[in-house]
DNA sequence: GCGAATTGGTTCATAAATAGCCCATATGTC
DNA sequence: GACATATGGGCTATTTATGAACCAATTCGC
């Protein structure tokens, strides 16, 4: 994952991806943390820390969200219950979609 | 990371990434993509977008980041101007900060 | 300024994720 | 109902990330 044109990675994700990452950085740094004893509460190593606060795509979303959750940083701006009622609301919603999209004829997505 | 019990999540970050899938999940059939169409959009394979709607902690994050995008599943509640400017906000305030944490004598973060 | 410690960047062996098949089943369309 | 296809799951080979140890350099506390 090392090289820069192995895979193509839109602007937003890519930016999603950094400023996630940013914001990990700014909080284990706030909140007077090393890398170490972040990497250590994460379950993680050191190393795996330094790659997720540069945003490398490769890192395991596991790790990272962890990472984010340890020292405080909401990956969607709500706490645990707001997550919560999104969750069952997701739930509900899947329930009520077609379990299998079927192109009809003619593609209708468009972006 | 197959193993349910080899690594520990907490409940926040496990709801967030749980969150996330099923937020990709709903926005691809809502589209109408299928498994596969999704995947080839996103350079991935099939199976990995079937682990990324399950909500695979293993997952790397750069194909989590991408999928989402291309379904337009906003990670942050936030456009890419929004972001742009969080990415700035973030590195000025970086720059402020210590580079380097040093625990001066006791442990001054609690949670 | 000195010293201690964090950080960043390597390298390497191992473990894990990924891709690409296969199959069986469930699902939607006609 | 029959047909076509999307989905889910398993399997293996390959690519990759991860962990660990090392280094040099920066940085902060004193």
């Amino acid at each position: 994952m090392a090289k820069p044109e192995t895979r193509a990675y839109s602007s937003y994700s890519h930016d999603a991806l950094k400023l996630l990452a940013q914001m990990i950085r700014r909080a284990r740094i706030e909140r007077k943390l090393t890398t170490q004893e972040l990497a250590d509460r994460a379950g993680i190593s050191r190393g795996l820390v330094q790659r997720i606060e540069r945003g490398d795509p490769g890192s395991a979303i596991g790790a990272v969200f962890e990472a984010a959750a340890i020292i405080g940083v909401r990956l969607f701006d709500a706490d645990q219950p707001t997550m919560a009622a999104h969750l069952s609301a997701n739930n509900a919603m899947l329930a009520l979609l077609p379990k299998s999209v079927r192109p009809s004829g003619k593609v209708k997505d468009d972006f």
